[in-house]
RNA sequence: AUAAUAAACUGUUCUGUCGUUCUCCUGCUUUGGCGGGAGAGAGGAAAGUCCGGGCAGCACAGAGCGCCAUACUUCCUAACGGGAAGUCUUCCGCAGAAAUGCGGGGGAAGAAAGUGCCACAGAAAAUAACUACCCUUGUUUACAGGGGCAAAGGUGAAAACGCGAGGUAAAAGCUCACGGUUCCUGCAGGUGACUGCAGGAAAGGGUAAACCUUAUGGGCUGAAAGGUCAAAUAAGUUCCGGAAUAAGCGGCUCGUUUAAUCCGUCAACUGACGGAGCGGAACGGGUAGACCGAAUGAUGCUGCAAGCAAUUGCAGUACAAGAUAAAUGACAGAAAUCUUCCGUCAACUGACGGGGGAUACAGAACCCGGCUUACAGGUUUGUUGUGAAC
RNA sequence: GAUUCCGUAGCUCAGCCGGUAGAGCAUCACACUUUUAAUGUGGGGGUCCUGGGUUCGAAUCCCAGCGGGAUCA
Protein backbone atom coordinates (compact mmCIF):
# COMPACT_ATOMS: atom_id res chain seq x y z
CA UNK A 1 0.00 0.00 0.00
CA UNK A 2 1.58 3.15 -1.21
CA UNK A 3 -0.66 5.41 1.17
CA UNK A 4 0.51 7.52 3.67
CA UNK A 5 -1.46 8.21 7.17
CA UNK A 6 -1.49 10.63 10.01
CA UNK A 7 0.36 8.26 12.00
CA UNK A 8 2.99 8.10 9.83
CA UNK A 9 4.41 11.23 10.02
CA UNK A 10 6.92 12.55 12.63
CA UNK A 11 4.44 14.93 14.52
CA UNK A 12 6.40 15.43 17.65
CA UNK A 13 8.26 17.98 18.79
CA UNK A 14 10.16 16.11 21.27
CA UNK A 15 11.07 13.42 19.16
CA UNK A 16 11.90 15.60 16.85
CA UNK A 17 14.41 17.73 18.74
CA UNK A 18 15.92 14.24 20.12
CA UNK A 19 16.56 13.22 16.61
CA UNK A 20 19.06 16.34 15.98
CA UNK A 21 20.54 15.59 18.87
CA UNK A 22 21.02 12.00 19.36
CA UNK A 23 20.12 10.25 15.62
CA UNK A 24 22.37 8.87 13.38
CA UNK A 25 22.41 10.61 9.81
CA UNK A 26 22.63 8.78 6.18
CA UNK A 27 23.79 11.98 3.86
CA UNK A 28 23.53 11.86 0.26
CA UNK A 29 23.62 15.02 -1.85
CA UNK A 30 21.08 16.55 -1.76
CA UNK A 31 19.54 14.36 0.63
CA UNK A 32 20.48 13.76 4.31
CA UNK A 33 18.53 11.65 6.64
CA UNK A 34 18.54 11.57 10.25
CA UNK A 35 17.12 7.56 11.91
CA UNK A 36 17.06 6.82 15.59
CA UNK A 37 14.82 3.96 16.95
CA UNK A 38 11.93 4.31 19.32
CA UNK A 39 9.51 2.88 21.91
CA UNK A 40 6.76 1.54 19.80
CA UNK A 41 3.86 3.55 21.79
CA UNK A 42 1.55 3.47 19.07
CA UNK A 43 2.33 0.54 17.26
CA UNK A 44 3.27 2.04 14.31
CA UNK A 45 6.37 0.94 13.19
CA UNK A 46 7.78 3.93 10.88
CA UNK A 47 7.37 7.51 11.38
CA UNK A 48 9.22 10.34 9.38
CA UNK A 49 9.26 13.55 8.68
CA UNK A 50 10.46 15.82 5.52
CA UNK A 51 12.21 19.37 6.55
CA UNK A 52 14.22 22.04 4.31
CA UNK A 53 15.38 24.70 5.67
CA UNK A 54 14.59 28.17 5.64
CA UNK A 55 18.54 29.66 4.86
CA UNK A 56 18.82 27.84 1.43
CA UNK A 57 15.28 28.74 0.37
CA UNK A 58 13.89 32.00 0.73
CA UNK A 59 10.35 31.17 -0.73
CA UNK A 60 7.53 29.50 0.82
CA UNK A 61 6.56 27.80 -2.26
CA UNK A 62 9.81 26.46 -3.23
CA UNK A 63 10.39 25.01 0.28
CA UNK A 64 6.53 23.11 0.31
CA UNK A 65 7.35 21.78 -3.41
CA UNK A 66 10.67 19.83 -1.83
CA UNK A 67 8.70 18.70 1.07
CA UNK A 68 5.98 17.59 -1.11
CA UNK A 69 8.44 15.95 -3.63
CA UNK A 70 10.29 14.00 -0.64
CA UNK A 71 7.39 12.91 1.10
CA UNK A 72 5.72 11.58 -2.46
CA UNK A 73 9.30 9.56 -3.05
CA UNK A 74 9.12 8.23 0.61
CA UNK A 75 5.00 7.55 0.06
CA UNK A 76 6.40 5.50 -2.92
CA UNK A 77 9.15 3.18 -2.04
CA UNK A 78 8.91 2.67 1.79
CA UNK A 79 7.33 -0.53 1.88
CA UNK A 80 10.52 -2.51 1.55
CA UNK A 81 11.95 -0.60 4.91
CA UNK A 82 8.22 -0.98 6.92
CA UNK A 83 8.55 -5.08 6.08
CA UNK A 84 12.55 -5.16 6.44
CA UNK A 85 11.67 -3.24 10.39
CA UNK A 86 8.63 -5.36 10.78
CA UNK A 87 10.92 -8.83 10.52
CA UNK A 88 13.21 -7.23 12.97
CA UNK A 89 10.48 -5.39 15.37
CA UNK A 90 12.21 -2.11 15.38
CA UNK A 91 10.23 0.65 15.02
CA UNK A 92 12.19 3.88 14.03
CA UNK A 93 11.91 8.04 13.13
CA UNK A 94 13.13 8.84 10.43
CA UNK A 95 13.72 12.92 9.56
CA UNK A 96 14.75 13.79 6.30
CA UNK A 97 16.87 17.13 5.12
CA UNK A 98 17.25 18.77 2.07
CA UNK A 99 20.57 20.05 2.17
CA UNK A 100 21.65 21.44 -1.11
CA UNK A 101 21.06 24.80 -2.43
CA UNK A 102 19.41 24.42 -5.40
CA UNK A 103 15.59 22.87 -6.47
CA UNK A 104 16.44 19.82 -8.16
CA UNK A 105 13.85 17.48 -10.81
CA UNK A 106 11.74 14.71 -8.85
CA UNK A 107 13.29 11.92 -10.79
CA UNK A 108 16.60 12.60 -8.82
CA UNK A 109 15.46 13.11 -5.71
CA UNK A 110 13.76 9.53 -5.94
CA UNK A 111 16.50 7.48 -6.90
CA UNK A 112 18.66 9.47 -3.79
CA UNK A 113 16.38 8.58 -1.48
CA UNK A 114 16.17 4.63 -2.60
CA UNK A 115 19.87 4.65 -2.43
CA UNK A 116 19.76 5.86 0.97
CA UNK A 117 16.73 3.45 2.06
CA UNK A 118 19.19 0.15 0.52
CA UNK A 119 22.31 1.62 2.17
CA UNK A 120 20.33 2.10 5.82
CA UNK A 121 18.69 -1.46 4.90
CA UNK A 122 21.74 -2.74 4.34
CA UNK A 123 23.85 -0.92 7.29
CA UNK A 124 20.81 -1.93 9.89
CA UNK A 125 21.18 -5.35 9.61
CA UNK A 126 25.00 -5.23 10.57
C1' A B 1 -2.27 49.33 -38.32
C1' U B 2 2.00 48.87 -35.29
C1' A B 3 5.71 49.96 -31.20
C1' A B 4 6.70 52.14 -26.40
C1' U B 5 4.62 53.69 -21.85
C1' A B 6 0.87 54.48 -17.75
C1' A B 7 -3.64 52.89 -15.43
C1' A B 8 -7.69 49.36 -14.76
C1' C B 9 -9.48 44.30 -15.26
C1' U B 10 -8.08 39.11 -15.77
C1' G B 11 -4.69 35.47 -13.47
C1' U B 12 -5.06 28.57 -18.69
C1' U B 13 -8.23 24.00 -19.24
C1' C B 14 -9.16 18.64 -19.40
C1' U B 15 -8.15 13.21 -18.68
C1' G B 16 -5.75 8.90 -16.27
C1' U B 17 -2.91 6.39 -12.03
C1' C B 18 -1.35 6.87 -6.99
C1' G B 19 -1.84 9.94 -2.61
C1' U B 20 -3.56 14.07 1.22
C1' U B 21 -6.90 17.51 4.98
C1' C B 22 -11.98 18.38 6.56
C1' U B 23 -17.36 17.19 6.43
C1' C B 24 -21.38 13.69 5.48
C1' C B 25 -23.18 8.58 4.51
C1' U B 26 -21.94 3.52 5.19
C1' G B 27 -19.55 -1.68 6.40
C1' C B 28 -16.31 -4.38 9.88
C1' U B 29 -14.20 -4.16 14.70
C1' U B 30 -10.46 -6.21 19.97
C1' U B 31 -14.04 0.71 20.11
C1' G B 32 -8.17 2.04 19.07
C1' G B 33 -8.90 2.06 14.29
C1' C B 34 -9.38 -0.12 9.19
C1' G B 35 -12.09 -0.16 4.41
C1' G B 36 -15.75 1.89 0.64
C1' G B 37 -18.66 6.07 -1.49
C1' A B 38 -19.97 11.38 -2.10
C1' G B 39 -18.85 16.59 -1.46
C1' A B 40 -15.54 20.73 -0.33
C1' G B 41 -10.15 22.28 -0.27
C1' A B 42 -5.02 29.05 -1.44
C1' G B 43 -4.30 34.61 -3.67
C1' G B 44 -4.64 39.23 -6.41
C1' A B 45 -1.25 39.95 -4.21
C1' A B 46 -2.31 34.56 0.59
C1' A B 47 3.97 38.26 0.30
C1' G B 48 6.39 42.71 2.92
C1' U B 49 4.48 43.53 8.10
C1' C B 50 4.14 49.80 6.51
C1' C B 51 -0.67 51.90 8.69
C1' G B 52 -5.87 51.35 10.72
C1' G B 53 -9.56 48.38 13.31
C1' G B 54 -12.18 43.98 15.45
C1' C B 55 -11.03 40.55 19.43
C1' A B 56 -8.43 39.28 24.15
C1' G B 57 -5.70 40.12 28.74
C1' C B 58 -3.73 43.67 32.13
C1' A B 59 -4.04 48.71 33.97
C1' C B 60 -7.32 52.90 34.99
C1' A B 61 -10.18 59.10 40.26
C1' G B 62 -9.32 63.86 37.52
C1' A B 63 -5.79 67.16 35.37
C1' G B 64 -0.90 68.40 33.68
C1' C B 65 4.09 67.24 31.77
C1' G B 66 6.68 63.98 28.60
C1' C B 67 6.79 60.55 24.23
C1' C B 68 4.97 58.97 19.30
C1' A B 69 2.17 59.92 14.86
C1' U B 70 -0.40 63.15 11.50
C1' A B 71 -0.93 68.26 9.08
C1' C B 72 -4.29 72.79 2.07
C1' U B 73 -10.12 72.17 1.78
C1' U B 74 -14.72 69.44 1.72
C1' C B 75 -16.52 64.65 1.81
C1' C B 76 -16.36 58.93 2.41
C1' U B 77 -15.42 55.32 6.20
C1' A B 78 -15.86 51.18 12.04
C1' A B 79 -11.08 53.54 11.64
C1' C B 80 -6.71 55.12 9.06
C1' G B 81 -0.80 57.92 7.61
C1' G B 82 -6.24 55.08 3.08
C1' G B 83 -9.78 56.76 -0.79
C1' A B 84 -12.94 60.49 -3.83
C1' A B 85 -13.76 65.39 -5.61
C1' G B 86 -11.54 70.07 -5.55
C1' U B 87 -7.95 74.82 -4.30
C1' C B 88 -3.05 77.03 -4.75
C1' U B 89 1.94 76.21 -6.24
C1' U B 90 6.17 73.87 -8.63
C1' C B 91 8.61 70.47 -12.11
C1' C B 92 8.51 67.35 -16.66
C1' G B 93 6.46 66.17 -21.70
C1' C B 94 3.47 67.87 -25.92
C1' A B 95 0.79 71.79 -28.77
C1' G B 96 1.15 77.15 -29.44
C1' A B 97 4.36 83.39 -31.58
C1' A B 98 2.49 84.26 -26.72
C1' A B 99 -1.47 84.06 -23.36
C1' U B 100 -2.83 79.44 -22.36
C1' G B 101 -4.52 74.33 -22.91
C1' C B 102 -3.90 68.85 -22.36
C1' G B 103 -1.42 64.64 -19.77
C1' G B 104 1.72 63.08 -15.69
C1' G B 105 4.70 63.61 -10.97
C1' G B 106 5.83 66.33 -6.37
C1' G B 107 4.62 69.95 -2.53
C1' A B 108 1.21 72.99 0.67
C1' A B 109 -0.31 74.45 9.39
C1' G B 110 3.51 78.11 11.24
C1' A B 111 10.24 81.00 9.15
C1' A B 112 5.72 87.84 10.84
C1' A B 113 6.56 83.43 18.56
C1' G B 114 11.59 82.04 19.99
C1' U B 115 16.54 79.31 19.58
C1' G B 116 20.16 77.12 16.38
C1' C B 117 22.75 76.23 11.64
C1' C B 118 24.24 78.06 6.60
C1' A B 119 31.31 74.48 5.09
C1' C B 120 34.75 76.87 1.15
C1' A B 121 34.70 81.65 -1.06
C1' G B 122 33.34 86.55 0.26
C1' A B 123 33.76 92.93 3.44
C1' A B 124 29.42 90.79 5.22
C1' A B 125 25.36 84.64 5.72
C1' A B 126 21.56 88.49 9.01
C1' U B 127 22.33 93.96 15.19
C1' A B 128 26.01 94.19 7.21
C1' A B 129 30.33 97.59 4.92
C1' C B 130 36.21 95.46 1.83
C1' U B 131 37.12 98.35 -2.61
C1' A B 132 34.74 102.57 -4.24
C1' C B 133 31.79 107.41 -3.59
C1' C B 134 30.83 111.99 -0.57
C1' C B 135 31.70 115.50 3.61
C1' U B 136 35.26 116.91 7.17
C1' U B 137 40.06 117.27 10.34
C1' G B 138 45.47 116.90 10.31
C1' U B 139 49.73 122.61 6.16
C1' U B 140 49.11 120.55 0.65
C1' U B 141 49.21 115.65 -3.58
C1' A B 142 49.81 111.28 -1.01
C1' C B 143 48.57 109.15 3.60
C1' A B 144 46.02 108.87 8.38
C1' G B 145 41.72 109.93 11.78
C1' G B 146 36.24 111.06 12.32
C1' G B 147 31.52 110.86 9.94
C1' G B 148 27.79 109.78 5.95
C1' C B 149 25.88 106.28 2.24
C1' A B 150 24.53 101.41 0.46
C1' A B 151 23.90 103.06 -6.04
C1' A B 152 28.65 100.32 -8.73
C1' G B 153 32.40 95.94 -8.17
C1' G B 154 33.68 90.96 -7.29
C1' U B 155 32.36 85.91 -4.05
C1' G B 156 28.65 82.48 -3.43
C1' A B 157 23.49 77.84 -3.81
C1' A B 158 21.64 82.31 -1.62
C1' A B 159 23.55 89.37 -0.81
C1' A B 160 18.87 92.83 2.11
C1' C B 161 11.95 94.36 -3.59
C1' G B 162 12.64 95.33 -9.67
C1' C B 163 12.94 99.42 -13.11
C1' G B 164 12.62 104.67 -14.38
C1' A B 165 12.27 109.66 -12.62
C1' G B 166 12.78 113.12 -8.71
C1' G B 167 16.03 114.07 -4.85
C1' U B 168 21.21 114.68 -2.53
C1' A B 169 27.59 116.73 -0.56
C1' A B 170 27.25 111.51 -2.22
C1' A B 171 23.19 108.28 -1.73
C1' A B 172 19.13 105.37 -0.37
C1' G B 173 11.34 103.07 -0.94
C1' C B 174 13.86 108.83 1.15
C1' U B 175 9.59 110.44 -2.34
C1' C B 176 6.59 109.41 -6.84
C1' A B 177 4.62 106.45 -11.32
C1' C B 178 4.38 101.29 -13.06
C1' G B 179 5.04 96.16 -11.52
C1' G B 180 5.82 92.08 -7.90
C1' U B 181 5.45 89.90 -2.61
C1' U B 182 3.23 89.53 2.39
C1' C B 183 -0.42 91.09 5.92
C1' C B 184 -5.05 93.74 7.31
C1' U B 185 -10.03 95.78 6.14
C1' G B 186 -14.43 96.01 3.05
C1' C B 187 -17.55 94.14 -1.05
C1' A B 188 -18.86 89.98 -4.45
C1' G B 189 -18.67 84.43 -5.59
C1' G B 190 -17.90 79.54 -3.21
C1' U B 191 -20.04 74.68 2.28
C1' G B 192 -14.64 75.49 2.25
C1' A B 193 -9.37 75.71 0.69
C1' C B 194 -9.50 79.99 -2.37
C1' U B 195 -10.64 83.56 -6.37
C1' G B 196 -11.89 88.63 -8.23
C1' C B 197 -12.27 93.98 -7.22
C1' A B 198 -11.29 98.36 -4.05
C1' G B 199 -8.60 100.63 -0.01
C1' G B 200 -4.65 100.65 3.65
C1' A B 201 0.07 99.04 5.83
C1' A B 202 5.07 96.76 5.56
C1' A B 203 10.19 95.57 3.62
C1' G B 204 10.80 90.67 6.39
C1' G B 205 17.23 85.40 2.81
C1' G B 206 16.96 79.90 3.39
C1' U B 207 16.19 75.70 6.58
C1' A B 208 10.68 73.00 10.69
C1' A B 209 12.37 65.14 6.18
C1' A B 210 17.02 71.18 12.73
C1' C B 211 15.04 72.11 17.86
C1' C B 212 10.38 73.91 18.18
C1' U B 213 5.07 76.34 18.31
C1' U B 214 -0.14 75.35 17.19
C1' A B 215 -4.11 71.79 16.28
C1' U B 216 -5.87 66.70 16.29
C1' G B 217 -5.30 61.57 17.76
C1' G B 218 -2.95 57.66 20.77
C1' G B 219 -3.53 53.62 28.10
C1' C B 220 -0.01 49.18 27.44
C1' U B 221 0.70 44.41 25.33
C1' G B 222 -0.39 41.05 21.06
C1' A B 223 -3.45 34.73 19.28
C1' A B 224 3.54 32.57 21.55
C1' A B 225 -3.10 37.26 23.50
C1' G B 226 -6.34 34.66 26.60
C1' G B 227 -9.43 30.43 28.57
C1' U B 228 -10.83 24.96 30.01
C1' C B 229 -8.30 20.34 31.40
C1' A B 230 -4.22 17.47 32.52
C1' A B 231 -2.90 10.50 35.75
C1' A B 232 -8.57 10.40 35.66
C1' U B 233 -10.66 14.51 34.07
C1' A B 234 -11.79 18.04 29.40
C1' A B 235 -13.41 17.48 24.28
C1' G B 236 -15.91 13.61 21.79
C1' U B 237 -19.20 9.05 21.07
C1' U B 238 -23.38 6.01 22.75
C1' C B 239 -27.57 5.34 26.00
C1' C B 240 -31.14 7.30 29.51
C1' G B 241 -34.04 11.52 31.64
C1' G B 242 -38.01 15.56 31.17
C1' A B 243 -38.26 20.17 35.23
C1' A B 244 -33.84 17.04 36.36
C1' U B 245 -32.04 23.90 35.26
C1' A B 246 -30.79 29.20 36.70
C1' A B 247 -31.10 33.33 40.17
C1' G B 248 -32.61 35.28 45.03
C1' C B 249 -33.84 34.34 50.30
C1' G B 250 -33.46 31.15 54.75
C1' G B 251 -27.46 27.92 58.26
C1' C B 252 -28.62 25.11 53.48
C1' U B 253 -27.98 16.59 51.85
C1' C B 254 -33.36 20.74 52.16
C1' G B 255 -37.34 24.29 51.75
C1' U B 256 -39.46 28.44 49.37
C1' U B 257 -40.20 32.61 45.59
C1' U B 258 -39.42 34.10 40.66
C1' A B 259 -37.89 32.88 35.78
C1' A B 260 -37.87 28.70 32.62
C1' U B 261 -34.85 29.55 26.46
C1' C B 262 -33.61 29.06 20.91
C1' C B 263 -34.06 26.53 15.91
C1' G B 264 -36.52 23.12 12.33
C1' U B 265 -40.75 19.91 10.70
C1' C B 266 -45.82 18.39 11.31
C1' A B 267 -50.36 19.70 13.19
C1' A B 268 -53.61 23.89 14.60
C1' C B 269 -54.07 27.65 19.34
C1' U B 270 -51.98 24.37 22.18
C1' G B 271 -49.39 20.15 21.41
C1' A B 272 -46.11 16.16 19.10
C1' C B 273 -41.33 14.81 17.10
C1' G B 274 -36.11 15.98 16.19
C1' G B 275 -31.90 19.09 17.34
C1' A B 276 -29.11 22.91 20.28
C1' G B 277 -28.74 23.65 25.50
C1' C B 278 -29.25 21.01 30.63
C1' G B 279 -28.72 16.56 34.10
C1' G B 280 -27.10 11.28 34.86
C1' A B 281 -24.40 6.70 33.36
C1' A B 282 -20.75 4.04 30.33
C1' C B 283 -16.60 4.27 27.01
C1' G B 284 -12.72 7.54 26.23
C1' G B 285 -6.42 9.64 23.65
C1' G B 286 -1.86 11.96 23.81
C1' U B 287 1.91 13.50 27.20
C1' A B 288 6.75 20.10 24.89
C1' G B 289 -0.28 17.42 24.74
C1' A B 290 -5.73 18.06 23.80
C1' C B 291 -9.85 21.36 23.19
C1' C B 292 -12.02 26.45 23.05
C1' G B 293 -10.37 31.12 20.94
C1' A B 294 -11.12 29.77 15.09
C1' A B 295 -14.31 30.46 10.33
C1' U B 296 -21.89 34.15 9.59
C1' G B 297 -18.64 38.48 8.64
C1' A B 298 -17.71 46.60 8.92
C1' U B 299 -19.12 38.91 4.31
C1' G B 300 -19.51 37.91 -1.10
C1' C B 301 -22.66 38.24 -5.63
C1' U B 302 -26.92 40.35 -8.45
C1' G B 303 -30.57 44.17 -9.15
C1' C B 304 -32.74 49.02 -8.05
C1' A B 305 -32.17 53.93 -5.96
C1' A B 306 -29.07 58.43 -4.10
C1' G B 307 -24.37 60.89 -5.27
C1' C B 308 -19.62 64.09 -10.19
C1' A B 309 -17.11 60.21 -7.38
C1' A B 310 -15.17 57.52 -3.13
C1' U B 311 -19.37 55.38 -0.96
C1' U B 312 -24.21 54.59 1.10
C1' G B 313 -29.39 52.64 1.45
C1' C B 314 -33.03 48.83 0.16
C1' A B 315 -34.37 43.99 -1.83
C1' G B 316 -33.03 39.11 -3.30
C1' U B 317 -29.55 35.26 -2.99
C1' A B 318 -25.10 32.31 -1.27
C1' C B 319 -22.23 30.00 2.97
C1' A B 320 -17.33 29.85 0.28
C1' A B 321 -10.21 26.28 3.05
C1' G B 322 -9.39 25.42 8.24
C1' A B 323 -3.95 22.87 8.22
C1' U B 324 -0.45 22.81 12.96
C1' A B 325 7.43 19.75 11.29
C1' A B 326 1.90 22.47 8.90
C1' A B 327 -3.18 19.48 3.78
C1' U B 328 -4.84 21.42 -1.49
C1' G B 329 0.18 17.15 -4.31
C1' A B 330 3.43 13.74 -7.65
C1' C B 331 3.90 11.57 -12.40
C1' A B 332 2.15 10.88 -17.45
C1' G B 333 -0.73 12.51 -21.67
C1' A B 334 -3.68 16.02 -24.43
C1' A B 335 -5.67 20.95 -25.46
C1' A B 336 -5.32 26.45 -25.31
C1' U B 337 -2.24 30.96 -25.63
C1' C B 338 2.52 33.14 -26.86
C1' U B 339 7.16 32.62 -29.35
C1' U B 340 10.86 30.56 -32.77
C1' C B 341 12.60 27.45 -36.94
C1' C B 342 11.56 24.62 -41.52
C1' G B 343 8.38 23.49 -45.87
C1' U B 344 4.19 24.76 -49.25
C1' C B 345 0.64 28.35 -51.00
C1' A B 346 0.63 33.22 -51.45
C1' A B 347 3.10 38.06 -51.81
C1' C B 348 5.52 41.37 -47.55
C1' U B 349 1.14 40.24 -44.45
C1' G B 350 -1.39 35.96 -43.69
C1' A B 351 -3.19 30.53 -44.30
C1' C B 352 -1.96 25.30 -43.82
C1' G B 353 1.37 21.29 -42.12
C1' G B 354 5.56 19.69 -39.04
C1' G B 355 9.48 20.26 -35.08
C1' G B 356 11.42 22.92 -30.63
C1' G B 357 10.71 26.26 -26.40
C1' A B 358 7.79 29.10 -22.71
C1' U B 359 2.99 29.51 -19.48
C1' A B 360 4.54 34.31 -14.54
C1' C B 361 4.79 36.34 -9.35
C1' A B 362 3.97 33.44 -5.66
C1' G B 363 1.40 29.23 -0.59
C1' A B 364 -3.65 30.66 3.99
C1' A B 365 -1.49 30.26 9.83
C1' C B 366 -7.05 34.58 14.52
C1' C B 367 -10.08 37.76 11.21
C1' C B 368 -11.14 42.24 8.34
C1' G B 369 -10.10 47.54 5.66
C1' G B 370 -6.09 49.85 3.10
C1' C B 371 -0.93 50.87 1.40
C1' U B 372 3.59 49.06 -0.81
C1' U B 373 6.27 45.64 -3.63
C1' A B 374 6.54 41.19 -7.38
C1' C B 375 4.15 39.35 -11.89
C1' A B 376 4.16 35.19 -18.11
C1' G B 377 0.26 36.00 -21.31
C1' G B 378 -4.48 38.34 -22.59
C1' U B 379 -8.41 42.46 -22.79
C1' U B 380 -9.82 47.75 -22.44
C1' U B 381 -8.65 52.99 -22.10
C1' G B 382 -5.30 57.37 -22.28
C1' U B 383 -0.62 59.64 -24.19
C1' U B 384 3.50 59.67 -27.61
C1' G B 385 6.37 57.94 -31.96
C1' U B 386 6.30 55.56 -36.94
C1' G B 387 3.69 54.02 -41.43
C1' A B 388 -0.65 53.95 -44.84
C1' A B 389 -5.32 55.97 -46.77
C1' C B 390 -8.73 60.12 -47.17
C1' G C 1 3.29 34.79 14.20
C1' A C 2 5.66 39.09 16.80
C1' U C 3 9.83 42.42 18.11
C1' U C 4 14.51 44.58 17.00
C1' C C 5 19.43 45.76 14.85
C1' C C 6 22.79 46.14 10.79
C1' G C 7 24.64 46.99 5.39
C1' U C 8 31.15 52.02 4.24
C1' A C 9 38.22 49.50 0.60
C1' G C 10 39.75 42.36 -0.55
C1' C C 11 38.74 41.54 5.37
C1' U C 12 37.54 43.82 10.44
C1' C C 13 35.51 48.35 11.66
C1' A C 14 35.44 54.26 12.59
C1' G C 15 32.85 58.45 10.56
C1' C C 16 25.98 59.05 11.37
C1' C C 17 22.48 66.05 15.63
C1' G C 18 24.54 67.54 7.02
C1' G C 19 30.09 70.49 4.27
C1' U C 20 35.50 66.96 -0.63
C1' A C 21 35.42 59.29 3.38
C1' G C 22 39.43 57.33 7.20
C1' A C 23 42.24 53.46 10.54
C1' G C 24 44.38 48.49 11.11
C1' C C 25 45.41 44.05 8.37
C1' A C 26 45.92 42.54 3.27
C1' U C 27 47.92 44.01 -1.80
C1' C C 28 51.64 46.64 -5.17
C1' A C 29 56.46 49.30 -5.84
C1' C C 30 61.13 50.76 -3.73
C1' A C 31 64.89 50.37 0.22
C1' C C 32 67.45 47.03 3.73
C1' U C 33 69.29 41.43 2.94
C1' U C 34 73.20 36.52 -0.62
C1' U C 35 67.64 35.37 -0.55
C1' U C 36 63.05 35.13 2.32
C1' A C 37 60.66 36.93 6.69
C1' A C 38 60.49 41.17 9.80
C1' U C 39 61.21 46.53 9.40
C1' G C 40 61.04 51.41 6.87
C1' U C 41 59.19 54.74 2.81
C1' G C 42 55.60 55.57 -0.89
C1' G C 43 51.30 54.33 -3.87
C1' G C 44 46.77 52.16 -5.69
C1' G C 45 42.05 50.44 -4.42
C1' G C 46 35.12 52.96 -2.66
C1' U C 47 28.08 52.67 -7.43
C1' C C 48 29.25 54.50 1.25
C1' C C 49 23.22 47.94 -0.36
C1' U C 50 19.38 50.02 -4.33
C1' G C 51 15.76 53.78 -5.92
C1' G C 52 13.19 58.31 -4.88
C1' G C 53 12.75 62.82 -1.93
C1' U C 54 14.21 67.27 1.56
C1' U C 55 18.45 70.68 1.09
C1' C C 56 22.85 75.16 -2.17
C1' G C 57 24.96 70.44 -0.65
C1' A C 58 23.20 63.58 1.81
C1' A C 59 27.43 57.93 3.85
C1' U C 60 24.67 61.06 7.53
C1' C C 61 17.84 63.42 7.49
C1' C C 62 12.84 61.26 5.41
C1' C C 63 10.12 57.39 2.43
C1' A C 64 9.99 52.75 -0.27
C1' G C 65 12.57 48.33 -1.55
C1' C C 66 16.69 44.43 -1.39
C1' G C 67 19.95 41.51 1.60
C1' G C 68 21.84 39.68 6.37
C1' G C 69 21.69 38.82 11.70
C1' A C 70 19.53 38.53 16.73
C1' U C 71 15.49 37.80 20.37
C1' C C 72 10.55 35.87 22.14
C1' A C 73 7.60 28.93 23.73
Amino acid sequence: MQTLTKAERLRSRKTISLLFEKGKAISIHPVKMVWMQTANKEGVILQFGVTVPKKNFKRAVDRNRLKRQMREAMRKNKLQLKNFLEEKNKPCALLLVFTGKEAVPYKEIEDKIIVILQRFISGFSN
